[in-house]
RNA sequence: GCCUGGGUAGCUCAGUUGGUAGAGCAGCGGAUUGAAAAUCCGCGUGUCGCUGGUUCGAUUCCGGCCCCAGGCA
């Protein structure tokens, strides 16, 4: 039976407890695709597992990566897909669950096999962006990547700086590399399912959560990670939560506007995810529902083929 | 009960010397190929409290009523 079960849905939809049902009935292990519960730093804020709750079944790439380190969809890809392999030749099924919608792209569709580009060069780029300025960058961009400039929206630094900096890297235009990729894994080793809660439902589970998160000792977790001084760049440093505790414990806001200010940024946030969702994924089955019962009800009603159970 | 101020977008408000209205925040839609919990783009969503009157035309002017705040009793 061996494919791989993939399970996709925004922040806060139950995606960890289906998934464990889902993997207690197959046979499965579980593999994290959620860009955040990947740092050793977060554990209430990223929502990751608990110890007792990964006793039962192996989990991969939960809390495996110091702060320090930023990884990136490619550092996740690279580990994710030995691991996928490595898994199903013990005879047991991967189970893929989180919310970073670009991570699963990155398996049904494929990533550039680009090489990594030194930090030097993108802080090189980042230099020339300042000195010239959004413009004058987009003529020099598209002098040399005419295809990524045009299709790069108004603003976007992040994605012309990372167009200049692979070629620069690399001596080959982004979109050539792009032009070549491939999907990680084929196209029949996969199934996939999408949470996509009722909106009211989920912004009420958002909210809820980050008060849970608050007595799980998010606050702790917070004051830890700014004492480490890490750069305010990095990934970890990113995650919702962090620097709206972060403002509360420099004295600059109450924990109530820093709560509240945090649960909208998680509302957002699960707001783009039901995008990313609705436009990137439309084929994958649906599960609506959020109850842990419910929603193994509707994964084994939708989804029977895909697991082999009845 | 009387006086004054105010009722306009989900919220706080601006405005129209009469031609059915606009800011901020909130919200919504979209993009998404190594920072993706990132980054970026787009969009006013409205019985202008209700009801009569004047007017070609009223959210705007006039009357009545309702509600809120403050004051006087």
């Amino acid at each position: 039976m061996p494919s791989v079960l993939l399970i996709h849905g925004p922040t806060a939809s139950g995606k960890s407890a289906l998934a464990l049902r889902v993997a207690q009935a197959v046979g499965g292990e579980i593999v994290n695709a959620d860009a955040l519960q990947l740092y050793a730093d977060l554990r209430a804020l990223s929502a990751r597992p608990t110890d007792a709750e990964m006793a039962d079944i192996p989990h991969h790439l939960f809390g495996v990566v110091d702060g320090a380190d930023g990884w990136s969809v490619g550092r996740w890809a690279r580990a994710a897909a030995p691991l996928l392999e490595e898994i199903q030749c013990r005879g047991r099924t991967p189970v893929v669950v989180g919310g970073t919608g670009l991570y699963f792209k990155a398996l049904t569709d494929g990533l550039a096999d680009i090489p990594p580009t030194p930090a030097a060069v993108r802080a090189g780029v980042g230099k020339t962006y300042d000195a010239l300025g959004e413009a004058r960058f987009r003529e020099l961009l598209a002098s040399v990547d005419p295809v990524a400039e045009a299709r790069i929206a108004p603003g976007d630094r992040m994605r012309l700086s990372r167009a200049m900096e692979v070629l620069e890297a690399t001596g080959r235009p982004l979109t050539a590399w792009q032009a070549e990729t491939s999907p990680a894994l084929s196209a029949d080793a996969w199934r996939a399912v999408v949470i996509e809660p009722e909106r009211e439902a989920l912004y009420a589970r958002c909210d809820a959560r980050f008060d849970a998160m608050l007595e799980g000792g998010a606050l702790d977790e917070v004051r830890a990670l700014v004492a480490r001084g890490l750069d305010p760049e990095l990934p970890v440093m990113k995650a919702v939560g962090v620097r709206e505790l972060a403002a509360h414990l420099r004295g600059e806001t109450s924990l109530a506007q820093a709560a509240e200010l945090a649960r909208r940024e998680t509302r957002r946030y699960a707001k783009r995810q039901l995008t990313w969702l609705r436009n990137q994924t439309p084929d994958w089955p649906r599960i609506t529902e959020t109850d842990p019962d419910a929603a193994w009800g509707q994964f084994l009603a939708q989804v029977p083929a895909l697991t082999g159970l009845r």
